[in-house]
RNA sequence: GGCGCAGUAGCCAAGUGGUAAGGCAAUGGUCUGCAACACCAGUAUCCACCGGUUCAAAUCCGGUCUGCGCCU
């Protein structure tokens, strides 16, 4: 039988940690993070952490994992987060995932295959040097060669995916976007609620921007410098974070605050607006939307929990 | 009141007689090991308004309105 996995994601700032320690404590629940910077440790400002006390008991994995230096991506939230899996099953409770990372959760849930390699990044160096020497051109060709598929479906600039799409070929032999095809037909092994939170964007907008003021407020800037005197640099995953590599650039000397934090407020919404973009196309997925409950909190409870009620067999406390 | 300069998409802005560059924002989209990353797509039947010159005007001329500067 299917394990319950709940899901509770949303745009930046629209609410989910709000929401989800409610929905925690009504089904004996425990989070996990599905938060790409949220994992890291001396980030609480930038990252809108949860702090120790709005978690109000309710365990949270996957939250002041890392230092900043550590690598940080899809494979290692997988793994990461099947083992918290694994520990709340086994406490018999249900496990409540939050956060705003889409590729994460996507991950997570289909229990996505990313053919495990070796740490050899040499081939990946070499083809970003070659980019840098030869232009993004040069790589989509060669992919073409090996890959035509992919090389259609990955625009020429986009030089990442496009060297993901080459390393892929070269590690395994296989086509990655035959691979993905495969991918994409799984069915989740989870019982599973995918909620997206949402509301209107003009609020969401409203929000964002005044989150970030309260972010300064709350002495981002000092949380960004202690990072940069401890050593951790524009280069480090963590340091991509929004509100760091801006806040950062600041520090560095190469714009004003004022312009880092127009940067930092536009750079959010532009990402609010991509994670719409990504949620609108997952399937499976229940739109809690604020306004069609007057932003009632115990409204939206309830409007989950319902939905819960009607896929899943567990049990509801009142 | 007089003189000068300006008025092009939500904002900035190029074009100065031949049929509206570009940037930003807003919007939509892609994404299967960097994802708070990286990348893509499109947006003015029209250049403040009215009239004139011309085969042809956002571009020249006259007037009106608005803004800015200077003068009285």
């Amino acid at each position: 039988m299917k394990k319950p996995l709940i899901i509770l994601t949303g745009p930046t700032a629209v609410g989910k940690t709000r929401a989800s320690i409610g929905l925690a404590k009504a089904l004996n629940g425990e989070i996990i993070s599905a938060d790409s910077m949220q994992v890291y440790k001396h980030m609480d400002i930038g990252s809108a952490k949860i702090s120790p006390h709005e978690m109000q008991g309710i365990k949270h994995y996957l939250i002041d994992e890392l230092e900043p230096d550590e690598e940080f991506h899809v494979v290692r939230f997988q793994e990461m987060a099947k083992k918290a899996l694994e520990e709340i099953y086994a406490k018999n409770k249900v496990p409540i995932v939050v956060g705003g990372t889409g590729f994460y959760i996507q991950a997570l849930l289909y229990d996505i295959d990313f053919t495990e390699s070796n740490e050899d990044t040499t081939y990946r160096n070499e083809l970003e040097h070659l980019a840098r020497e030869k232009g993004a051109e040069v790589l989509h060709d060669m992919l073409r060669k090996v890959d035509p598929k992919s090389a259609e479906a990955i625009h020429a600039n986009n030089v990442k995916r496009v060297i993901r799409a080459l390393e892929f070929h070269k590690q395994t032999g296989a086509m990655i976007s035959e691979h993905n095809e495969q991918e994409r037909t799984k069915n989740s092994p989870y019982e599973f609620c995918y909620f997206v939170l949402n509301d209107e964007r003009e609020r969401l907008y409203e929000r964002i921007n005044l989150r970030i003021d309260q972010m300064l407020e709350a002495g981002l800037v000092e949380e960004v410098n202690a990072l940069k005197e401890q050593g951790y640099t524009k280069d480090m995953v963590s340091m991509q974070g929004l509100g760091y590599k801006e806040i950062l650039d600041y520090l560095n000397g190469d714009c004003t605050l004022e312009e880092a934090i127009y940067v930092l407020k536009r750079d959010t919404r532009h990402f609010a607006k991509r994670q719409l973009t990504w949620f609108r196309r997952e399937r499976d997925v229940i739109w809690i939307s604020k306004n069609d409950y007057q932003y009632d909190e115990d409204k939206i409870l309830n409007a989950m929990l319902d939905r819960i009620r009607e896929r899943i067999q567990i049990c509801i406390r009142n």
